[in-house]
DNA sequence: AAAAAAGATGACCGGCGGTCACTTTATGAC
DNA sequence: GTCATAAAGTGACCGCCGGTCATCTTTTTT
């Protein structure tokens, strides 16, 4: 048995990325280099390659697995959702969550940019294990929807706003909070999907 | 008179400022190199440097001549607005005439993003003249509120979903276009800043 | 015509993501 | 225990980037 060799592998994989988390956390997604993530762990640079191709496959990896961890969370809540506005709450706690783990919404927002100029990169954050969910909430919101505006774009405001939210803060404008843009969404989805509201 | 040298100066300055304007709209601002810019101009990459101090300075004159050019037009028309809701077109005909340069918003928020984590650029960016215009958005709704609804937030949630559809068209994910932005901003807009809408 | 000033050049620098020949360590058959 | 094999780990090296600067070329001044 090769046992021992492999677990090994396997926790300086998980070393590496534990140090990439933190660094992207800290310093954002290009500032951070792959020397500083292998020192900052313990290892040398050429490590790095026997375990991703490249930092960006790295990145998608730790996103990956971020958003799968939030996903549960949200999901087990939403049986209990009655309306429409419990349903925007719980989706809106889950972005909430996003935001406050370590700044990392904002890491995510400046990779997704510099993605969308690469083709290979930019098909990736496409496929849905790495985006914000625009159809889960199309589909969440739409047993709720009261009138004949689409759901897929009731939900797709929900990250439109989110992102915009993101690239205020980013830029630390301080003109609006999340808290805001919450109560916002919430009104437009509310204006948009129920009767005389 | 040294009238012929700073007039050839002023004009590879300007031949370099369109070659650069060409290359970022197409490749971005990350991917454009200073060499390329260069040398699309039929320079070579140390002429760049006694024009400005570095890419970032060049990209805010860039950024700095546009939004001059776009307000321009957009003042002209404001005093016409008699309510609420023709305030509103007039800001989303501006968002929607920066979309249509060269996919230059793009660019924009890739820069804006990249900016935010370099201090000195961040306090350049958050000037006004390098913003989209959140407190002249505030004052341009304000006269026409009706509500206790804060007409800095109300002016600022159109920046936000401006950019978060940016983060959107960037990915080319296809369940949002501009026209649908724009109806639900106004939609918003109505109903925080309108009595019984 | 020659000195001075300004414009233009490209070799060079440190640092980046990524590569690869090499060293070190673990494995398993004997 | 010994030793061949394979896997883990290393760091010099590559091409390219933004930015620098000694040098060359052209224009201006005297």
């Amino acid at each position: 048995m090769a046992r021992k060799q492999q677990e090994k592998s396997k926790q300086t994989k998980e070393e590496l990325m534990n140090s990439a988390e933190d660094l992207f956390g800290i310093n954002g997604y290009m500032a951070t280099t792959v020397a500083e993530i292998t020192t900052h762990a313990g290892y040398s640079k050429g490590s790095f390659y026997r375990h991703w191709v490249s930092k960006d496959k790295l990145f998608l990896e730790i996103v990956e697995n971020k958003l799968t961890t939030y996903r549960n969370s949200r999901d087990q809540r939403l049986d209990k959702a009655q309306n429409l506005e419990e349903v925007m709450h719980i989706i809106w706690d889950f972005l909430e969550a996003i935001v406050q783990d370590y700044n990392w919404a904002k890491v995510f927002l400046e990779f997704t940019i510099y993605a969308s100029r690469i083709p290979e990169l930019r098909d990736d954050l496409g496929l849905s294990q790495y985006r914000l969910s625009e159809k889960v909430f199309a589909n969440l919101v739409s047993k709720f929807i009261e009138t004949d505006y689409p759901p897929e774009k009731l939900g797709a405001f929900n990250t439109v706003m989110f992102e915009g939210f993101m690239v205020q803060n980013a830029l630390e404008t301080g003109f609006v909070d999340l808290k805001d843009v919450r109560e916002a969404a919430i009104t437009l989805a509310l204006a948009n999907g129920l009767k005389n509201n």
